[in-house]
DNA sequence: ACATGATGTCTAGCATTGCTATGATGCTGC
DNA sequence: GCAGCATCATAGCAATGCTAGACATCATGT
């Protein structure tokens, strides 16, 4: 009872990965629209019901698939961040590091942040992946900034504001590092330019 | 030839119109999901095929719900802008409208903004009542500001972010004006409180 | 007035989707 | 060696977007 079914479980564990991660190729190369249980059974060479054996669904699968973005968005964003010299810089890198992270992953990203899901944001059940990766924005305002929470969630909205629409096609993709210099230059308080409106 | 075929291009339109608002109110009451081509004959009282001899199929619905939703989007910026007393304050009058309009129908918005599209943005084909909207905020800046397009194209980027993840659950609903605040105020130049990360 | 042709609409069906009940197969433990 | 159980695939369900073909309705020309 012991070593086989050791052996079982972990076969099973990497049967679990596999699945997230053929679903998260599938969706990288041809959009999640692509991705319907029947081409994601064929690619992991399993029937569909074994899907379901291991998820609840199909919504379940994509909700791995997120959980593991945020886990990886969080290590980026902490490696920007602790790379940048100054803090005045660090916002600029963990915006630049986010903003390359959507645009290199955007199946990934939409997983995450466009699409329907029930992952509990800003809650006690928050994924703490998830939760560090905000705190990696919060990390780059000031400790005695009494509003740094709403400065770091102010700022990643207009981040994904940019990386949705740029994605979706909604804004030209050209452009980007313009809008980020002057996204982070405003919300850093120095304005670049002949601001006021 | 001429009164007959008037009255049925008449009822025609009507009918193209009828589908058009069923659709949103549809997409209003339970989401887009909901908007089924059978639910939404049955809801105008004609059969499927009738919807595929107005639009290409379902996307063409949407699309067309997209689009009249521009003009109005634009319409409600444009008066916000207009009862602004100062420019200053028009900024802020637009940028709130706009959360308030995402808000308030918040399936017409995704139908604009967040579900896949294939109207043109930014391009000549643009339907004109979107380019209109777009330049509500352009105006919201001073003509001598060269990169006054950028500064639109941002802080609409930022609303967008800020509208979509509240609407998707993934920052709590509460704390919107706040969030309004804090970004007008660093777009327009005007660091409210310690800004400096 | 009546047949004719075109126009408009519906019934019925196809392929695909997410998901599941049922049955076959093979392994475990006695 | 055999009972029992876990594992997996085949086959099927209801619902989806979309379409072909039959059917009816109505304006028009003789």
């Amino acid at each position: 009872m012991s070593a086989i079914s050791n052996r079982r479980e972990r076969e099973r564990a990497q049967r679990h990965q596999l699945i997230i991660t053929a679903a998260r190729e599938l969706a990288e190369a041809e959009g999640w629209e692509a991705v319907t249980t029947r081409r994601l059974a064929e690619r992991v060479e399993y029937s569909q019901p074994v899907l379901y054996s291991h998820f609840n669904g199909k919504d379940a699968i994509l909700r791995a698939v997120a959980i593991e973005g945020f886990g990886e968005l969080a290590a980026r964003l902490r490696r920007a961040r602790l790379a940048a010299p100054e803090p005045p810089q660090a916002l600029h890198a963990v915006c630049r590091s986010y903003l390359e992270f959507a645009t290199e992953q955007p199946a990934l990203y939409q997983a995450m942040f466009v699409l329907p899901t029930d992952v509990k944001f800003a809650h006690a059940e928050t994924p703490p992946p998830l939760r560090a990766a905000f705190d990696e924005f919060v990390s780059c305002f000031r400790a005695d900034n009494p509003r740094r929470e709403l400065f770091a969630e102010v700022t990643w909205s207009a981040l994904h504001g940019i990386a949705a629409l740029s994605e979706s096609g909604r804004i030209p993709p050209n452009g980007q590092s313009e809008r980020l210099d002057l996204l982070v230059g405003q919300i850093a308080g120095e304005p670049s330019g002949p601001a006021t409106p």
